[in-house]
Formats: structure tokens, C-alpha cells, sequence
DNA sequence: CTGTGATGCAAATAAGGT
DNA sequence: ACCTTATTTGCATCACAG
């Protein structure tokens, strides 16, 4: 029983009969609406750390992995960014350190175990700017 | 050059724990 | 309140067909 476009038009008269007796107007359905699921608490935008910011974070990483909140409020103070950030931040950071340092030492893939390929490594910087 | 899909990195979030 | 781990998601970049 696939639903027709006739059984959407059924529908639609359906609704807007509905809400008028109810007495609400387009608008008013829309905006429950938008309560309802874009509103349904949306996700933070992602903010974006300046490479400079990211280098003062960096080497307060270096010196102290784990801050406390004081820490971390008058850093992010400093910073001009929010606390809220700055510790997520440093949550993200540590995460980072487990995956490159997991085990026994050696294998972040930093030290090069395959002696051999010496060529030029997929680097991101910038590309012929050409235009 | 331009549009499109794959890929990597990193913020943000979810879930479980203290 | 804050952590951890795992996961989702936004964004930049690369690769390549057209």
C-alpha cells in the first residue's frame, strides 16, 4: 500500500482543518515545530583555534597535561576563549597522546622501522597557489 | 578550471565511571 | 563537576573525471 500523492493531499486538507479549529496559524506550526527538532538542543558550532592559540595551548600541554579547573579557567581567560573549550581542548589533546604513544614505546610510526622510502611524504602544506 | 567523492584531522558529543 | 573512551560531525584538502 504505497501512499499516493492523493493520500498526501488527503492528509494536508486533514491538518490545516485541524489547525485552524484549533486556532493556530502557519507560523505557529512552524515554530513548534522548529522547538520541537531543530531546536531539539543543537550541536555547538565548531570553533576554530588560531594556529597561534593552538601554540600557546600546545606548550601548556607540553608543561601540564592535565590542568585544573583554575587552570584551565584563567588559560582560557587569557586565551579569550571559553572554559567550556579550553577543556574540551585538552581532553581532545590527551586522546591524541594515547593514540600516537599507545604501547611498548616504539610505533607511532614516527620512528621509520621500514628503512627504505625516502621519498616525498604526502605533505599537506600549500599547493601551487595557481590560479 | 570546476564540481564531486574520498580521506584526515580535530571539535563536539555520548556514555560510563569516579 | 570532571575524567575517559568511543563516536559523530564540520571542515579543509586531495584526487580525479568532466
Amino acid at each position: 500500500d504505497t501512499p499516493t500523492s492523493d493520500d498526501l493531499e488527503q492528509f494536508a486538507k486533514q491538518f490545516k482543518q485541524r489547525r485552524i479549529k484549533l486556532g493556530f496559524t502557519q507560523a505557529d506550526v512552524g515554530l513548534a515545530l522548529g522547538t520541537l527538532y531543530g531546536n531539539g538542543r543543537k550541536r555547538k558550532k565548531r570553533t576554530s583555534i588560531e594556529v597561534s592559540v593552538k601554540g600557546a595551548l600546545e606548550s601548556h600541554f607540553l608543561k601540564c597535561p592535565k590542568p585544573s579547573a583554575q587552570e584551565i579557567t584563567s588559560l582560557a581567560d587569557s586565551l579569550q576563549l571559553e572554559k567550556e573549550v579550553v577543556r574540551v581542548w585538552f581532553c581532545n589533546r590527551r586522546q591524541k597522546e594515547k593514540r600516537m604513544t599507545p604501547p611498548g614505546g616504539t610505533l607511532p610510526g614516527a620512528e621509520d622501522v621500514y628503512g627504505g622510502s625516502r621519498d616525498t611524504p604526502p605533505h599537506h602544506g600549500v599547493q601551487t597557489p595557481v590560479q
